[in-house]
DNA sequence: AACAATTCCAACTTAAACGATAGGGATTGC
DNA sequence: GCAATCCCTATCGTTTAAGTTGGAATTGTT
């Protein structure tokens, strides 16, 4: 079980965003590339789809880059990930719709752990906002 | 974020053995396979870790099969998806060696979400043990 | 006007993991 | 003896993840 690095990527470019959107200043792909020690060609096509999705704005040409679309404070780690990573759910068949189709379902007495443990995970992503994140690294 | 089909299947499985362990009653890899729609030869690879971590026990030849090594309340789920899965944690950096061999360590924000995730995880798998899917499922 | 810094976009490549198969040896009950 | 089983290892094919490349369009600066 892995989270991909493309949700991992997604959350720290975020955070590095963030952390300069208050100075309405915009952050180059280079500049996060360089300081998250990431691919930056890679890490353009994530933050892409952060922008598809609204949680970060562009701005083109020299001085351009990128700042937050949202207030901290309503984007959150599900909704992101959501966004970054192609399917959330830990196995296929806590999907309704694939249950429904699924082969074994009438026996499979598995499926509620996969539910608690899906719960779980959501549960921490969706209660964790950017403003969250941001406010615990500066208080320590 | 993915849980591999080792892990789904070794559960299953130890659900169905789990099921004819009253009786004494051995289950074969076939049936097993059989009933859970599972190739047998990628399942007898699953099982075999199992047996070498003692939540089964075997017996070869005509009539042989697998049946439990351990009680199903002393048998939780976080204890078969460690020996399954290769893995278990959602990020390489939750492991503390890892993380202190990590480029990124000193800044890295975004770990302490990783971790609540990771304990939410086992949480579930810890707490679930095999005695309480099968109570879960006859109730019902 | 030239230039450099940037976002934007799509195609491609590489590497690893997953899921599965194949073949054969060893053991046991009938 | 034979069929059913566990046991072990090697191999294979597909998909996915991760990363690369190349280039177009936009914008500020000199
Ligand atoms: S395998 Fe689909 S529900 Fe269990
Ligand atoms: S990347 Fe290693 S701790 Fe964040």
């Amino acid at each position: 079980m892995k989270l991909s690095t493309k949700g991992q990527y997604g959350v720290r470019a975020m955070i590095v965003i963030a952390e300069n959107s208050n100075n309405d200043k915009y952050v180059s792909i280079n500049d996060i590339a360089a300081k998250e020690k990431i691919s930056s060609g890679y890490l353009e096509r994530i933050i892409s789809k952060l922008k598809k999705a609204g949680f970060v704005k562009s701005e083109r040409g020299a001085n351009g880059g990128y700042i937050l679309g949202k207030k901290p404070k309503d984007i959150n780690m599900f909704d992101i990930m959501s966004v970054l990573e192609d399917n959330i759910d830990v196995i296929e068949c806590v999907d309704v719709q694939v249950f429904e189709k699924c082969d074994n379902h009438c026996n499979c007495k598995a499926r509620k752990l996969w539910l608690k443990v899906n719960e779980a995970v959501e549960n921490v992503l969706k209660n964790t906002t950017l403003e969250d994140i941001i406010a615990d690294n500066n208080k320590k």
